[in-house]
DNA sequence: TTGTTGATTGAGACCGGTCTCAGTGATAAT
DNA sequence: ATTATCACTGAGACCGGTCTCAATCAACAA
């Protein structure tokens, strides 16, 4: 019997006005639920959009008050577990405040990541979320800001970008992952990492515009030379863009006679990539190679041995991050906020002494030295 | 020195036509890239534009236009890798066209599902894909489509709405999956699944209403019955919703001492929580217990012994159903299609014959029934 | 009784685009 | 020379809401 709206033009205030035998801006008052009406009209109005079936288009209402109700979020690689658990993070708190969520992926490219951007102002979204894939070019970011939006950074820093912004203490936890294996003995230890420089080759922090990354070098590298080891950029490895490249870095790396004796992944998905090659290769962890990851995937619980990971707090991150910008979005003005949350190590079973095999090696190889 | 438009209002095709001194209706050809204007006037307008830097409004486009170049997608959770996979074949069909995304979670319920439905509508997306939670209310994916905007289904069917639908042989891939579970032996199978019913009991296919999980369990079914095994629903576990609640049911499965022999996880997130189960009892998988689960996570290949799994063409589905979408979004009309691609097992290590350790248990038990 | 107040309502402008339609020259056709 | 054709351009309506402002009317205070 339903027969409504065949499938014409959507239900408008005007039609439900007319119905109601009432005004436009009477209508609209009802369905909008601003100002004043009297209880009868407000009744004989809803009656109306409820026959009519109307629904409201919210387009047209952000066009005139100028909110969306919209955050954007843009991401490197919602496919990667860190951050599709941030944006979780970010979807609860963004929900719990009103917001709705419209997400985009950069892939980590900054053309990709301007575009978005372009793109979510251009829908008019009330703030934005960015994982900056690049600190070199910020001219975006600055746009956002312009244009009278809040922004808000999750995990990467930017310092010419002085606004909300949340990261983890990637330089401290760095350095306490890299002193469980310099303490296990370790002084060969590669750091791979998925951010991509010219040449594929690491040769100095400057080449790193990644803010996490580049700390979690530093916290590297500083323990490394606290500890003596000598040279520990010679295993720094970068570009470890997709599997496919992880697992030539990682094969690569370990299939030298002089490979290191552990390795600190900079994601999981690259951790679990690692895990794979070294599995194919016949090595055994720890016994042959020492292993700690970051992020607390799931996968790290359930391999033998499971693996000790940098357990951050991915989930508070993007909800912290969240509501810094929702806070913002509802007026409050204040100086931009640097939150850092802290992070922790769990030690499971991938991080034993170096291999003595490798050690021996050395002691021979360093007369050619 | 940049010091263009300190926090005003935005800059407006009406300013930018008089800037460039021309009508509104000519600068707004110009920028909207449609009707024709003299190469001279372009120019002009183009360098206004530049100076003012003009950025469009696409909520006021989409308006005038109706279209917003955004699909809408309703999934049941992001956060399972099944899903964040699909989206990003979704997400990579779309841009390929030139559409957006906007992304919303249903968590399985069906009143946020709803929400979110209404609210894609009132976001005047150009086309929805919706993986529905429930076939026994429809009624707001019947109002998608009578609000004329197409709709598309992804990995679950709805018998009752003949729309685009992209499905993968759930039925018969659950009959090999089980065949293999068979053929090893096996006549103690237990099957988990996410979808709950009242009383988390599992009594007959009737009380579910996901086709997907629906068609599963009727070719494990079948392949049970066919093999003689009796009673085989006995084994069929509901409400696996969480990890919380997979961890009670799984511990419970495996508790009793007639716990079945093998166990089919009706997605990898089911199936990594019984892992775990079954490693902290105790057990081996595949002496102890034989395990199968859906859906080629990334953890499934790390373990020891790594799982042999039922293989998805997870990626293509999304992209497949985001396709079929926009061939309707660009105006192509043909009766609504019902894709059903097929998927692979991939064997690995997690299955072998049944522990005879309670096959002889069973066989004293006998008399007793 | 008369002015004041406040709740309620309608008219119409506005948001920032798109799009239709009519008007203006200029060039091509007859 | 006259008309048809065509490329350009400007005016103004429109999309579907919100919001300002003035008008109306009943209740209340003086």
């Amino acid at each position: 019997m339903k027969k409504t709206t065949p499938k014409s033009r959507s239900v408008t205030v005007s039609d439900v006005a007319r119905e109601a035998k009432v005004s436009k801006a009477t209508a609209a008052r009802v369905l909008g639920g601003y100002g004043t009406v009297s209880g009868k009209v407000h009744e004989d109005v809803m009656a109306a959009a409820k026959t009519l079936d109307y629904r409201p288009n919210e387009l047209a209402r952000s066009m005139t008050t100028g909110k969306s109700g919209i955050i954007g979020v843009v991401v490197g690689d919602i496919e990667n577990p860190f951050f599709s658990l941030a944006v979780r993070g970010i979807s609860d708190a963004a929900r719990a405040a009103g917001f709705n969520v419209i997400l985009a992926n950069s892939s980590e490219q900054i053309e990709v990541e301007k575009a978005a951007v372009r793109l979510l102002i251009g829908k008019r979204v009330d703030g934005l979320i960015v994982t900056p894939s690049e600190s070199r070019d910020v001219s975006h970011l600055r746009d956002i800001h312009r244009s009278g939006r809040p922004l808000a950074l999750l995990d990467r820093a930017l310092p010419d970008l002085d606004v909300d912004t949340v990261t983890v203490d990637d330089r401290d936890v760095a350095m306490r992952a890299t002193g469980i294996l310099v303490d296990a003995g370790h002084r060969d230890i590669a750091y791979v990492t998925a951010v991509d420089a010219e040449g594929h080759e690491f040769r100095d922090l400057t080449q790193i515009y990644t803010s996490s990354v580049r700390e979690r070098i530093e916290g590297f590298l500083a323990v490394c030379h606290d500890a003596r080891v000598e040279n520990p950029e010679r295993h720094v490895r970068l570009g470890a863009t997709s599997p496919e490249e992880t697992r030539k870095v990682a094969t690569k790396l370990l299939s030298t006679p002089d490979r290191p004796t552990a390795i600190l992944a900079s994601d999981s998905l690259i951790g679990l990539e690692i895990f794979k090659v070294i599995q194919t290769l016949g090595l055994r962890v720890p016994e042959d190679i020492s292993l700690i990851t970051f992020h607390d995937a799931d996968w790290t619980s359930v391999t033998s041995p499971p693996i000790t990971v940098v357990d951050q707090p991915v989930y508070a991150l993007g909800k912290s991050v969240a509501e810094l910008l929702i806070r913002r979005l509802k007026g409050e003005t204040r100086p931009p906020e640097r939150l850092v949350l802290s992070t922790s190590i769990i030690e499971r079973g991938s991080v034993g002494p170096p291999s003595k095999e490798i050690v021996e090696n050395k002691r021979t190889d360093s007369s050619s030295d």
